[in-house]
DNA sequence: AATGTTTGTGTAAGCGCTTACATTGATTCT
DNA sequence: AGAATCAATGTAAGCGCTTACACAAACATT
């Protein structure tokens, strides 16, 4: 793919009667370069038509102005405006963002993040905190510039812009119970090598433990985030002896999988079960009944990770963000248990 | 950001005794060395952790395996999965993806496929056809190679990878017509600058006209992407007097808030109102009726943009495909019109 | 008037890689 | 056995840019 013969700088150098070494401070750092060159500059780059070379560019300065970004799924509505904010925050500093996904596998993650590197990404923003040693010391040994998302430690917090997945669980679960609820089931994402699926399944848990009074969490079943797969493991649950009051989900797509298997199988919500989600994705507003659900701040948490991670990259002072607030949202699937 | 030391060709060549550029062979063609050597080589990178330099490997070689995508919007689930296809189909051959999103403004376009090419990348996918003169005399003077797709045009076919909005959406009309619909609404997305919403409108408008026996598209109002516009366009069509017994909807989340704000107002959907959406996006078999649609075949066309563009890049052959099927799905939110 | 400072510009040395070309040694053919 | 061919490797010339350093001119300071 031979850029055919573009101009360089020494071309415009020639034009503009200047040396290169001007241009370059033209265009990178315009307070060095006198007015009068800087026209004569510009004329001979709008003439021309040139445009840096980015090869040339990235080799000199060691930097290419272009972060990664790897997240599980785009097809994932949980991501998407969260990306879509963190994109725009760097398209503003001129930074480009690269893209990849890894289908929840981490050793995809890995090659992910080594061809993202390879291809010159000068920070990565990476979701969720737990991976393979290999992809710990990979990023310690290159020292990968990196900010952790949609999950929130306290420990070394200027790497992580997130929330607190086990809380956010928490607390909406304690509004169940406030509701009356005691018999519980979760649906929940695959928890292996996925720590947000297993804090949220702890944050019910444990939320459940403290409140005692009999409450239980009498079924737990993993299902891949699919409609189908929510289906599924309504179904299942369904289907056992012990027979929850109310369904907890991972997420609102398994939330929004099983409802439509509820309704095949002619089981009401919320009458006869509750069900309730995690994300307030625009699916869980349109669902019949809407979806109860945890809301999570998708595009703050974008916006605060581009930032923290331009401030890495630029060497600045990067502040340590508290963790962001999640909300719980009561709709038609949640209502107090039947008698 | 200094890598700081990161090992060079120079290094790997030194520890395995071997020149540079048997190195870059090893890497680039390894038939061209011999197994013993290539041993040698690869003993020595593993050793050093070495990773190729993405600039110094742009510079020279004069192209970086990385190409961009720039589309309206990733919130709309309807580009999510064909991005992700595409990635992946990018991701086996080794290229990376550079991701950029312009909320459906022409001018951010060129903005954005400007800086794509500035950052490097070999080529180009687009959404849709329809772009200011000054945005093609862009990709023409620059012979930005692209793919453009979501979208089909017979004529210079080498460049399109999608479907025909204007058939998908005239075959959907006619099946509404089937039905014994006559009275059409149309919500419509934002026409200007966006000629997959034109021709959707097109296809219903000309189905309409075909058919004749008094059908008729009696109101046409335009709405953003975005549930609550789909509601207000829906308030605005049910208050006009000349009330449709079917309301189109340029896509599913146009119909999604259409569908809501009818529950509010106490409209019964279908049996006042039949609604249509586009794109069978996962929020369309969710709702309550279930809507209606088109499938749009995203994956496919994501992979197919990614076959075409890395054919185009490699310099081989490029097969011009034919407009890739879309289906009309029959759903719960659309039935024949109250007598 | 001599000196120091500042400002604007040029010179030239890389940055790390690919690749055309040259070289070597082994293999095949006559 | 000598010529012709081929495979494997090395040599070295860039690719287009940034930037340390050197320099000159203009200005300020004593």
């Amino acid at each position: 793919m031979a850029r055919n013969s573009a101009p360089t700088l020494e071309d415009v150098a020639r034009m503009a009667g200047v040396s290169t070494a001007s241009i370059s401070r033209a265009l990178n750092d315009p307070d060095k370069v006198a007015k009068q060159t800087r026209d004569k500059i510009e004329k001979a780059i709008e003439v021309l038509g040139y445009t840096p070379n980015f090869g040339g560019r990235a080799l000199a300065s060691n930097r290419t102005n272009t972060v990664g970004a790897i997240i599980p799924s785009m097809a994932n509505a949980m991501f998407a405006s969260g990306v879509q904010a963190f994109q725009e925050v760097l398209s503003e500093a001129g930074v480009n963002l690269l893209l990849a996904s890894t289908g929840y596998d981490p050793e995809q993650e890995l090659r992910q993040i080594k061809a993202l590197i390879a291809h010159g990404a000068d920070g990565l923003l990476l979701i969720g905190d737990e991976r393979p040693q290999a992809t710990r010391d990979f990023l310690a040994k290159r020292r990968v510039e990196h900010v952790i998302s949609w999950c929130f430690k306290p420990h070394s917090a200027q790497t992580y812009v997130g929330f607190d997945n086990c809380r956010a669980a928490y607390d909406a679960t304690s509004r169940v119970l406030a509701l009356g609820h005691r018999r519980f089931a979760l649906i929940s994402g695959v928890r292996d090598g996925n720590d947000r699926a297993r804090d949220r399944h702890i944050g019910i848990e444990t939320a459940i433990a403290d409140f005692g009074q009999g409450a239980a969490l009498l079924h737990v079943k993993e299902a891949k985030y699919r409609l189908e797969f929510g289906g599924e493991a309504f179904a299942w649950i369904m289907e056992r002896p012990d027979t929850p009051t109310v369904i907890m989900c991972g997420n609102d797509v398994l939330a929004a999988g099983a409802l439509m298997r509820a309704r095949q199988m002619g089981i009401d919500v919320p009458d006869r079960v509750s069900l309730v989600g995690f994300d307030d994705i625009g699916l869980a507003s349109v669902s019949n009944p809407p979806l109860a659900t945890v809301r999570v701040p998708q595009i703050e948490m974008g916006r605060a990770a581009a930032r923290m991670l331009l401030a890495k990259l630029s060497g600045g002072p990067v502040e340590a963000p508290a963790p962001l607030p999640t909300e719980f949202i009561h709709r038609g699937s949640l209502a107090a248990p039947p008698d």
